[in-house]
DNA sequence: CTGTTAGCGCCTTCAT
DNA sequence: ATGAAGGCGCTAACAG
């Protein structure tokens, strides 16, 4: 007769295996469980034994039935291989993760179809929300105002103005960095930098130029715009080197780009800082601190940025009507190959 | 009285709301749309018409309480910043999307407590089962044998026996990257490589002499162990060089070890592949190809773990019982840092 | 304070 | 071929 109490006995214990074993009814062992306080405190610690003994969790999906929503969203990314999906997926999972819901993770590769087939599962599923995080900063199609559930658009924004996006500032950025090597002495400045299929190269060399203006300065030569390697870094910077020999900074459109300056600077005998500083974008550590001297990055906080997502996708859950694309600050974290001269 | 066929009305649309529409009971609704042979086809036209027209799509919840299984699997990971993770969770994701299963998320940032957390809550959700990733390859605590789900454990292995663990075989990623070398005529080779705290560190290790004693060779010095990152493979290298002048292969820890490596052969004039020969392991393409040469460098294959890992876990659910630590072949990718002497 | 009852949305016997 | 009824695990009314 040990079938009560026998946790064994088919799948996990239900709240009925608990009232039995306390000898109360379902509904006393679900309002002893769930704190309220129509119950006596020694029946309390009775069916809470019990369930301890069963190791009773409740089941969320039977909960979730009756409440109508599930504690549950889904992270809808398009590339999870690049690297800035993971900050921002780490940083909504985080904000998540410190109250009670749970991340459906997707990715879909690109792929506009995969996309759609996530977004019915994962409302078959019964999400309370979705947040769709984009690989690049240019805007990509809405999902549609039709969805059931609130979405919050994250990195890329969504190209319906009615939607709700946040990214990171990559103008800001550009007249960050450029603040930064004004404030260390530099007035001829050079910026390379990647794909100009990309909007965030253009915001961020759009930035650069109006702190430039701002100071009555100007970019030494155009914005060598090009491709987002090393292999680039290190042909443009060959090339600024050979017409503009003045160059006292470099300002690359991103960390893999500004190593490949950094080394054909040191081939060339510049010391960097000293003769030209250095600086690119993303703060990707694996480059900045590998490289030598180590290298000034602005940090686009992407965490953050999942973070705010997050916490948006919440607000919209609660009923809050936000709209349009919000932008997130960054920041400089500066390193040797800037160091002010001396 | 448009209330019926009105999708806003209150949330999702239900099968109740569906057989209204079409004129049917809830039972020949469910019948209909699920396939079932006991109805006549002119009804389920009309029930898929209106199960359309109110974009209808059944509860996974609900159906899941009746069925006990819910489709759903938690993946447990203990870094997702680090870059091991990703490609195994891509694995994953992608066997278990090909199907209908959904992926929970949840990263324990090498918390015990936050791992315990997270398991709770998953199981709380009652996800069909577990895949665990470790962040390194050394084994790790078992999530306990009382579990209610099956669990997989990816990349770390646990340290009970009785568990399933999918990892990738470093001993055997030693041997290829040294018979590559041999294969490239190279006979005086060194090893520098990363934290002998790890234990895919001093595996690599093994591997590699195992394969040059079958070879009736030996290292150039002994094994150099340090640290996972281009300064430790530049020091190391400046070091080896003053010692070993007559090297012609250096056989490294991981890309980042043998970028540092290359650089410093560079630097010293020594050509490469053509004087010495250098590869790493890990295959991380942004450094492989940022590095002059491109780096060869063995793929451990951690997609195909995930998705091993993956496959493994729908056995198990569905009944199989196996256990142990099952290891997964590597690969060599050759590129210029190694090609053959001519 | 405690127990009984009625569903949440769906699927599955069992009658009709 | 169709419909009525029961139940998956839980909570929120209502009784007692």
């Amino acid at each position: 007769m040990a079938q009560a109490t026998d946790p064994s006995r088919s799948g996990p214990a239900t709240l009925s295996d608990v009232a039995r074993l306390a000898g109360v009814s379902l509904a006393t062992a679900s309002k002893a469980l769930n704190g309220r306080s129509q119950v006596r405190a020694e029946t309390r610690q009775r069916v809470i034994a019990a369930a301890e003994r069963l190791s009773f969790r409740p089941n969320q999906l039977a909960r979730g039935l009756l409440a109508g929503r599930t504690g549950t969203v889904g992270l809808l990314t398009s590339d999870l291989e690049g690297r800035f999906s993971i900050p921002i997926l780490m940083g909504a999972e985080d904000a998540f993760g410190a109250g009670e819901v749970a991340v459906f993770l997707c990715d879909a590769r690109g792929d506009a179809i995969r996309e759609q087939h996530h977004v019915r599962a994962l409302l078959g599923r019964r999400v309370d929300g979705l947040i769709v995080v984009g690989s690049r900063t240019d805007p990509r199609p809405s999902l549609g105002r039709e969805l059931p559930v609130p979405v919050v658009y994250a990195y890329a924004p969504s190209e319906d103005p009615a939607d709700l996006s946040i990214v990171p500032d990559n103008v800001e950025a550009g007249r960050l960095a450029v603040d930064h090597l004004l404030a260390c002495g530099r007035t001829r400045i050079a910026h390379i930098t990647g794909d100009p299929g990309y909007l965030a190269a253009r915001e961020r060399a759009a930035g650069a130029e109006a702190a430039l203006s701002d100071a009555g300065l100007a970019l030494v030569g155009a914005p060598r715009f090009g491709m987002w390697s090393e292999g680039w870094g290190r042909a443009a910077a060959a090339m600024l080197l050979d017409k503009h020999p003045e160059v006292d900074a470099v300002l690359c459109g991103s960390d893999q780009i500004a190593r490949g300056v950094v080394e054909v600077l040191r081939e060339r005998d510049h010391r960097v800082p000293e003769d030209v500083a250095v600086m690119g974008f993303d703060n990707w550590q694996v480059l900045t601190s590998a490289s030598r001297p180590p290298l000034t990055s602005v940090d686009m906080n992407l965490e953050q940025v999942g973070r705010a997502a997050a916490q948006a996708l919440f607000g919209a859950i609660a009923g809050a009507r936000r709209s349009g694309v919000q932008t997130l600050s960054c920041r400089v974290v500066v390193r040797g190959s800037t160091a002010a001269l001396s």
